[in-house]
DNA sequence: GTTGACATCCAAAACGTTTTGGTTTATACT
DNA sequence: AGTATAAACCAAAACGTTTTGGATGTCAAC
């Protein structure tokens, strides 16, 4: 059927041993040799069995990612984008990418297991990490290689990439501060996600530093879904007191606050102010273009990947930790606080 | 280190084949043989070696996805819409699911010879179908197993799944001359790809039945982003005299465009009517809630995995031709032509 | 008591690589 | 002449499966 070493080796005369260790630059094969091999190789068209060679080396040359979704619908841009950036750099250190969806729980476990088992990966792509995160005890525990984007409660002992939530979300809160808002909400992400609080005591405490409180009552949780921001939004603006500045943990949230504003007939960037998290190719191009804390998930997904392989090829062996800076877009979704507001 | 069959065979005291056929379930293995060796493997904690079956098989038992994007940012909720419906039936029959994007042109191509020269993937799924389309050419010249999501100028001999958008935009057409618009204007994805004169079409015929033309000027191509949608509805809105409903041929174009008008004061669904194509789960939640043609991408995305995988099983011999009866999904961001508009 | 049918089992080959542990030949150094 | 060193090569084993083509034993039928 289709060309092998073997087939290679009867052409030029020698050993499969020799046409092998020619193909893979070996130092002991002479120079006539091995560009005789390389050359009828070529003509010849052969390209190696992808599954003999993982047989043998017994490594896959496959990452792992189970993206954790709620609904079977998962449409959410900023995995999207973290996709194609872990994809194009797995591909480009010659690494498959082996991709799932599974919503958190019994059968995740299951699919990171079965994973495993079958040495199907040489490691994970672990993200959304949440504050207690079993896919990581689990992995832990076996001592597979694995990194997170995101960090957990005690993240001391893997390697991950992360931004800095609580920075960002001063950002955020000085902005917003500046404003003059003192009415201010926030939309948090499931309180099971790693992140959620460290954003949460980002923005407390960037408040505090301008002695504004945050009220309780104005504490919300979300599940990152537009639909979500959009319903928490509508709460929010049913209030008898409503807030003059709504913080969402998210820039999918944010559009779904701003929907349900304009439904009530504000105008974001002047009634009201909304914020977002993530920078979502979209925000740009939303009404009105979305104020946010930019993370360049392309990259970071790029980054983590990079990490995940050095670790697999053994050159890393203390985790790696990448805190990452964020910056704040400033767009106009956000506009000085209008006493007209109630 | 880890089991293998060997290890199993040991211990109940057969041979290798012997309990490789008990797994396997072949009834040339008594039921007390084949008890004992499920029981063992199980208490082993037996699993099977992916690359020696697949190695041995000579299969893949996956399926090969490439995304073609158009800048290596991709975050069309669509498209992971898509992948999540592929991705789950996969894995729901057993087959792994091998994704990369790559843009389209010449490293696209060396993407798919990769795959099927390494004999990685066992079958391919294409998307987002041009109406000469190389990929499925070459596919098709190496007598290669795939399918298509989306038809091409010639589609008679192979396997694919569309939804008609042909008659999707009769019935936006329908809808807005309904509402009694006259000056609409259209925007259309790249022309390479298969569906763009498609709808156009159904446009065109739509408004024909009720004696409206559509004007050459108000024809415009977009490439499928928020921002490309934004720029163009700029341009139409900034016309002299610019349409009163703006046809978007896929939903993010539809929001840039409703951005566009409402920086300009516009009242979407009121002073200017906006339609889009996909019905992707934000559309619900825009300002206001878009009115869309709905594609049940996530259920196409499972079909087309499913007959894929029923090809390369060879359950299925002719080409199976799958078109999708679309309906409208009537929100508010199109209504009554107003006089007041120029 | 031979024959055939059936149930149960298995040794060996095969899939396409890489790696191990050599051998052979030529060259250089005493 | 003998011995080390280096260069070029290779047979065989190994990775973990499945499949091929039997072998063996038992039982029923003739």
């Amino acid at each position: 059927m289709s060309v092998s070493i073997k087939d290679i080796a009867k052409r030029v005369n020698r050993s499969i041993t020799t046409v092998s260790r020619a193909l893979n630059g070996y130092d002991d094969v002479s120079p006539e040799t091995k560009q005789l091999v390389l050359e009828t190789a070529k003509e010849m068209g052969y390209s190696p069995n992808t599954f003999a060679q993982r047989l043998q080396k017994q490594q896959s040359d496959t990452i792992g990612l189970i993206l954790p979704t709620f609904s079977p619908r998962f449409s959410d841009p900023y995995f999207s984008e973290l996709l194609a950036g872990i994809g194009n750099m797995a591909a480009d250190l010659g690494f498959d990418l082996l991709v799932s969806t599974r919503s958190p729980g019994s059968e995740e476990k299951e699919a990171y297991e079965k994973l495993i088992e079958g040495r199907r990966v040489d490691g994970f792509i672990v993200v959304r990490t949440r504050k207690q995160d079993q896919r990581i005890d689990y992995l832990r525990s076996q001592d597979f290689p694995f990194v997170a984007f995101g960090r957990t409660d005690d993240c001391s002992q893997f390697s991950y990439v992360d931004e800095d939530g609580y920075f960002g979300m001063r950002l955020v809160a000085e902005y917003i501060a500046n404003l003059k808002h003192e009415r201010i909400a926030c939309i948090l992400p499931p309180a099971g996600l790693a992140f959620s609080e460290k954003r949460l005591a980002g923005l407390r405490d960037g408040l505090g530093e301008f002695n504004i409180s945050l009220d309780e009552s104005y504490i919300k949780e979300g599940d990152l879904t537009q639909k979500s921001g959009y319903q928490i939004g509508s709460e929010l603006l049913d209030l008898p007191e409503k807030p003059t500045a709504i913080i969402a943990c998210n820039d999918l949230m944010a559009f779904g606050v701003m929907s349900a504003a304009q439904d009530r007939n504000l105008v974001v960037g002047e009634d009201i102010s909304v914020t977002g998290f993530d920078d979502i190719p979209m925000s740009e191009y939303s009404h009105p273009p979305l104020t946010t804390v930019h993370q360049p998930v392309y990259q970071i997904g790029g980054m983590v990947c990079e990490m995940l392989v050095k670790i697999i090829q053994d050159e890393i062996d203390d985790p790696q930790q990448v805190l990452l800076q964020p910056n704040l877009e400033i767009r106009q979704s956000c506009g000085l606080m209008k006493e007209k507001v109630n």
